[in-house]
DNA sequence: ATGAAAGCGCTAACAG
DNA sequence: CTGTTAGCGCTTTCAT
């Protein structure tokens, strides 16, 4: 026969299904001659309760839904790492689905994990349309969004302050003795290049140095390769000692030009890179850059979550500013 | 007041929640006007059915419980991004747990799965222990193993060939022209290594070639990268053309180690990794890989985890071995 | 301290 | 074709 349930334990035991249920959940005060029979009982049928039985009476899934872009994408994968560690600490459990970052897949998911009775939700995006969000709000679930572009004003999230971390990244430079600096920029219209960019900015700006910003065609190293020719010789001609990247990916195309074109990284400039991706611990020179804590984000994402499904004070009634920390490795180098 | 049930669908309808229930799941005829009735009360109200209530009645969850090592390691994700999709054609949902390795949490993911009643298992591991496979047998729920490392002859898994592919990479160099062939191992004792050792060897010595080995420390770039010296004495002294790794990683670590000591990739040699990994197609120069399908073993493997559920025939009666492709990149160079 | 009974939201005979 | 009824496995009053 298949699994034994509360029947089963509550037959053997020689009690009723309520008392079983007491000394289970410990809810009611129970005779110790009762417990002892009802814990042998369970132990000897090697009974496990049946959650989903449980969740339909006490309308408490303990599930949540997480609605990823996709897997493949190592930083979200990493944030899911936080989201399932800590969402297990809760007893919650993870009902993972993907959206390939298209809307109606994203609806669909929601629908979908809804009906699973998921009490909150964690979307992991680049992309997320306003619609979408009305939709969701509409449907009271509570939810925290992790979208890496973050837009919206009226909707919290956890993500490190993308312009105080370059700012930081070129103060750190600045300590090192460099003066001269250039920041290669993927100029796409969203926010979290623009406020890096305001943060290489203000930061040359208030040390008074030299701060100088060429855009690449996309994000990827072969654009951090193409725009090698411009940058070098906007190097050559400004005295540029350090160079700064909108990603780790273009910081290594651009080492690999430097590479091909016989400028030592770091002896003739130092390359710095954003986001601490893994390749920027594998590539040689290893790559300085401004890791962004993933795992804490899911982390605090999740117990944001948590409490909002418990109704208990919102964590998150305004953005939480994680701290980036600076990795140092061998593309940057003191000119001190 | 909260979501709406089929009581409530059923009142507004003016039916019996039998006859909701019918049309919903087009279970039994009804008449036309019923039905429109019906529906129009589920559209009015945003009726979703729960889920869970209606798996506890069904005794079928829907659900499958994926227990993954570490969804940071890159290859654990795509194998998942397999399982997922295809899974959700089959209108199953992933529950998700991490094990990080360890054979205490893996059984508690077991049990607590269970008691979610999840219908199968996907294991995603590269460690699991005899002791653990015994009990999850005797537990009778259907799961299906992704063991890297896989030993267990009376468990079936989905894996490629890697005595195969190895060898068919170094007859691919062959053709290109490569007699004299350096082979990079990392000697642990597990069956894929030792697999792929075999593999070059069998290739190198049935079209009369050389075939030296030398052995890394560990399997991982700098690894790559210490066994240099060793390497480019061999290289020099034996007339080696062609270098192929036992991983992507040692690989690229050696083509770093070449590239500090004067010697050209794939000018004066050519080198090739194995695994496929994003960094693969990152680094400079590319690097010629054989690929792993990880997405198509997922995707494999779940299917056969849901036949296996409905008790069609067990597609995993043997081991499924799956082809891996060989990605010629810009590491290694044709020499006819 | 304990059992009987009701009910969570749904499906599936059963009877009409 | 349709409504009534009896559960799925569990928690929780309500009596006792």
């Amino acid at each position: 026969m298949s699994q034994p349930t509360i029947k089963d334990v509550a037959k053997l035991a020689g009690v009723s299904i309520s008392t079983v249920s007491r000394v289970m959940n410990n809810s009611k005060p129970v005779s110790p001659e009762a417990r002892k029979k009802v814990l042998d009982a369970i132990n000897k049928l090697q009974f496990k309760p049946n959650e989903l039985a449980r969740s339909l009476v006490m309308r408490r899934s303990n599930l949540i839904g997480v609605i990823v872009e996709d897997l493949g994408i190592e930083y979200m994968a990493q944030l899911i790492r936080g989201v399932e560690e800590i969402g297990r600490v809760y007893k919650y459990d993870i009902l993972l689905s993907s959206s390939y970052g298209d809307d109606e897949s994203l609806e669909n998911a929601i629908d979908f994990l809804a009906t699973k009775q998921v009490e909150g939700l964690i979307i992991i995006t680049e992309n997320i349309s306003a619609e979408v969000l009305v939709k969701l709000r509409n449907r009271r679930i509570p939810f925290v969004l992790l979208d890496k572009y973050h837009v919206y004003n009226n909707i919290k999230t956890v993500k490190i302050d993308y312009k105080e971390e370059e700012k930081k990244l070129i103060e750190f430079l600045i300590n090192k003795g460099h003066d001269n600096f250039l920041y290669i920029n993927h100029d796409e219209n969203n926010i979290l290049n623009q406020s890096m960019l305001k943060g290489f900015l203000e930061a040359t700006e208030e040390n008074s140095k030299k701060g100088l910003v060429i855009n690449c065609q996309g994000g990827t190293s072969d654009d951090g390769y193409s725009i090698g020719d411009e940058a070098k010789k906007i190097i050559e001609s400004e005295g540029i000692t350090a160079a700064t990247c909108v990603n780790d990916e273009v910081a290594i195309g651009f080492i690999n030009y430097c590479v091909d074109n016989n400028i030592r990284v770091p002896e003739d400039i130092s390359i710095a890179g954003f986001g601490g991706s893994t390749i920027a611990n594998i590539y040689r020179p290893k790559l300085t850059t401004v890791a962004v804590p993933y795992y804490d984000i899911g982390a605090i994402a999740i117990r944001a979550l948590i409490k909002r499904i418990k109704e208990e004070e919102d964590i998150l009634e305004n953005d939480w500013i994680i701290e980036g920390q600076i990795v140092r490795r061998e593309s940057t180098k003191s000119l001190s």
